[in-house]
DNA sequence: ATATATTAGTTGGTAGGCAAACCAACTTGA
DNA sequence: TCAAGTTGGTTTGCCTACCAACTAATATAT
């Protein structure tokens, strides 16, 4: 949502903190330069616009990444969800918890290890995943008609290069200790 | 985002879906290679990486946007900042008074506006800041690290690109609201 | 086989995020 | 001056996320 000229078109002296001034635009500095700072603000933004698409569905946008991941490996563990969408196993516990209330998971006991769940999709669940695909397919779009193709193709790289580096050297302190 | 070599070099057969083989890869198909789900697992890290610097002090890596945005801007008013890092309004409230409870910032009365507060460091403030920004130093540079200065910048401007885009096209729904 | 370590998943506690409802103060218009 | 609308901040309620600790089952070593 835009916000400029709500208070006054005249873009009174932005230094001046005067009273027409309401709130200045804040000025970024160094912050705004970063990469970390701008992956938080685009992600941000990336993720509200893409609420807004799921919210017209009575579907929540977390839902969405889990259920295309399910859909494509069926009988996952969910410590693989976890790995693969990078959020702690105890934060899928209810949220899985609630997909499966809802009919749109089913978690049966691997037979393999009963300490394991094989997770799939139900029949409700690939409907409601065909949904939310759509929104994400829309979204996509809207993301790569920012760019140009090998523009979008170097972002991705770029993300995940950055992604790569940051997962698997996490611990550079300490004395490494590799590989036992 | 492979994720080898983090927990220990078992390396049991990764294809077999045998007990041995624990958690499978997870295929992530077309999730990975989407714009928006790489933006999410590279915040994600990004996030991670910068939490592990500071988490050694007593600071929150939340804080650290935020004061440097205060630093930068002194007199600011909430609304601003709230603006600024992307966050609601309300999710600053009780960030803020924690902060202030600290004594890392002041809150006067806007005397201009009663309604608003004017925020602005304390030394201790300045002080904190100074030690997240190192930080914030670190993390910048071991990201810039990962990309040659032109992919950097070019990382950058994509990443502002897309903001951009999104959060001023925010309502392109219905038929568009004539302006008044 | 039995003790020890690892691993899958859950639970409880806490932090941070949003949206909606609310209050106080400012603005505007009649 | 006074009513209606807007805006800055706070409160409340809910959701999502993490971590640490726990249970149950598997793996490993002796």
């Amino acid at each position: 949502m835009r916000k400029r000229t709500t208070t006054r078109a005249t873009a009174p002296p932005a230094d001046a903190a005067g009273p027409g001034a309401a709130q200045a635009p804040v000025q970024l500095g160094w912050l705004g330069e970063t990469i970390a700072y701008n992956l938080r603000l685009a992600q941000t933004a990336s993720f509200q616009a893409f609420s807004a698409l799921t919210g017209d569905l009575g579907l929540r946008p977390g839902w969405y990444a889990l259920l295309q991941l399910i859909g494509d490996n069926p009988g996952v563990s969910q410590t693989a969800l976890s790995l693969a969408t990078s959020r702690d196993k105890s934060t899928l516990t209810p949220l899985l918890g609630d997909l499966e209330r809802r009919g749109l998971i089913r978690r049966e006991p691997d037979p393999l290890d009963r300490r394991g769940r094989r997770i799939s999709l139900t029949e409700a669940g690939r409907a409601k995943l065909a949904l939310l695909a759509e929104c994400a397919a829309r979204h996509d779009a809207r993301l790569n008609a920012l760019f140009a193709p090998e523009q979008r193709q170097h972002l991705v790289a770029l993300l995940k290069t950055l992604t790569e580096a940051l997962t698997t050297e996490t611990p550079p302190p300490e004395s490494g200790p590799p590989e036992d």
